[in-house]
DNA sequence: TTGTAAGCGTTATCAG
DNA sequence: CTGATAACGCTTACAA
């Protein structure tokens, strides 16, 4: 009676269970299923079958604590309302499995919740974590540093000794931004984002600035539209501070981040009554999937989540094989795609 | 030397660390974070105090092994790329913590990786699976609850004998779109979607056309455009379809799905040159972050993802508890969301 | 209330 | 190549 109980709950077999049906040791079930370990193949095709039959797999935690290492990275992002951190997921949890990783999602939208997630990370002994840009602050980062946590940071600034930094190339999707709105014909400029707070945002702005400075037949200054996120609500607003003012308003804007970018073209259309690229021309930066739509047909700056995602797992695990070796920034390069609301490019 | 290496990179510290530096035992540490286990306060701050400085976190790995069970349970998603499965996900996590579990995200893209992933879910011992719509086969689902593992499954049909499901009412919102059509005036009726392989889609469908009958202002029988997948790309091509055909175009439109409901509104709107709400009114399903943007503005049945995670996580626990306990079909309801794309409601 | 000892499912070590 | 034995970090009888 409380053997037929057993069998019905315990529904996980072990390696003595294999190792009994197949007559052999419980350490030949170990090795038939350690690649590479000297075993005969007339055994471990033996283990194997009586393996298969029993519906056997290893118990990876049983195994990770033996081995004193773990198979968790903490991936800790500031919420899933964001479409591009989301699109960087996928290939995250990618290549992270490729070197048996196992990513553990952290939202971080809430403080109380931040300070939460580390104690569970913690718990599980994540081997590293990954943190993407935004909300988590730097004094979490810098808890996991501290107790020698292997951390990566995507799209950051590198400001905490001893992680590293993947981030795309913020300078020249600046410059590609401006280029392209100076050969649509544009004469007046402006950017929109979190440019004061954000690493990328500034960055991305910088880089805006620096080349259109000394351009002849530009109008005024670029004008310098800071907000406090990157959402699609902060380009509403912007749209709605650069077109209410006296002075002429822009007519090539680059905004930070796509939502942005939507919420400004959209603003400028259903508000203000004007034309998107006819009136003012606009660039955005992420190349999300709403950039692409019919209704959008966004112009933007196209960050590489394939490579974002690789060289993040890759500077990681480098950590984890050596804690103490420098510090890494990698740079991955970014290109333009061209779609419509940047206007046709004039004479 | 050998001491100073291990004290380097052994950043963990053990319940024994803890107890010896409390000078109490080890199983004094265990009873400390027992909530509820028979200790002295004096003693546990003395192990709280200690635990503190060394920073140790209870194994959970470990103590779950013991105990026999398992802290992870398995989220097997048929891709990132559909923005309502995503919107899931933040509400399923929440809830499975509420009761101790991890989600672990399992992709199911491809067919091959899917194989894959139940063998990585077996070998984490998870504590359940949850599968959401779309991709991931039966015969994936049957081998989980074979092995008595529990399954939840979410905007599915219960086809699966011992498996849970938990959907949104697709009929009351398949009424909800056809009445809310009728109210703005139409009289040529369309259904958009995949109504012949996709339960959700069947339901919406046949719910809005039992609704629309026997309503004398008809005119002709309901269309029934039916797409292979719930993307914008399938809402582009239906759009072309009925679009182009001899007969009289439709007036009233219901899209199984958001993203299906934007592809058709932006290919009648940029490709046919016609106006939605006033030439085709439009009622989509999800409420997914882009039907709140101004240029969609798209009325929509909204699903509950919080009671809809809630009521899975409930049924998989429950299952957790009594593998053998009847299967149950949860209705969540769903709530119509005005915005423009069904038009005004006229006489 | 406490400490001691056994055991969870693995793998590493060391004989044979 | 194979099998016994110890160990990983923890919880839980059992005895004190």
């Amino acid at each position: 009676m409380n053997d037929k109980e057993k069998d019905k709950d315990k529904s996980w077999a072990t390696a003595e269970d294999v190792a009994k049906l197949a007559g052999v040791s419980r350490s030949a079930v170990s090795r038939a299923f350690t690649p590479g370990a000297s075993i005969s193949g007339k055994t471990k095709t033996l283990v194997m079958q009586a393996a298969e039959r029993l519906g056997y797999q290893v118990d990876i935690n049983a195994r990770n604590m033996i081995q004193g290492r773990s198979s968790f990275v903490g991936v800790v992002t500031s919420g899933l309302a964001n479409p591009f951190r989301v699109k960087l997921l996928a290939p995250l949890a990618h290549y992270l499995g490729e070197h048996g990783f196992l990513p553990i999602l952290m939202n971080a939208d809430d403080a109380d919740q931040i300070a939460h997630s580390l104690q569970i990370l913690l718990s599980y002994r994540i081997a590293g974590v990954i943190m993407t840009s935004g909300a988590p602050p730097l004094a979490l980062a810098s808890e996991y540093v501290n107790r020698r946590i292997p951390v990566a940071m995507v799209n950051r600034a590198a400001e905490l000794d001893g992680a590293d930094v993947v981030n795309s190339d913020n300078d020249a999707g600046g410059r590609m931004a401006a280029q392209r709105l100076i050969q649509s014909g544009a004469t007046r400029f402006a950017f929109v984002g979190p440019h004061i707070s954000n690493f990328s945002g500034k960055a991305r702005c910088d880089a805006f600035v620096d080349a259109l400075k000394g351009l002849p037949r530009r109008k005024g200054d670029v004008e310098l539209c800071n907000t406090s996120t990157d959402s699609y609500e902060s380009g509403q607003q912007a749209a709605n501070t650069l077109l209410n003012r006296s002075r002429g308003i822009p007519d090539g804007v680059f905004c930070a981040t796509d939502m942005i970018a939507l919420g400004f073209i959209d603003a400028v259309r259903h508000r203000f009554q004007k034309r998107v690229p006819e009136d003012i021309r606009v660039v955005g930066f992420d190349d999300i999937q709403h950039a692409g739509l019919d209704s959008y047909r966004l112009s933007t700056v196209a960050q590489n989540v394939q490579e974002l995602a690789r060289h993040t797992v890759q500077v990681l695990v480098e950590r984890m094989n050596d804690f103490d070796t420098p510090a890494q920034v990698r740079v991955v390069p970014v290109s333009f795609v061209e779609r419509d609301t940047a206007g046709p490019i004039s004479g």
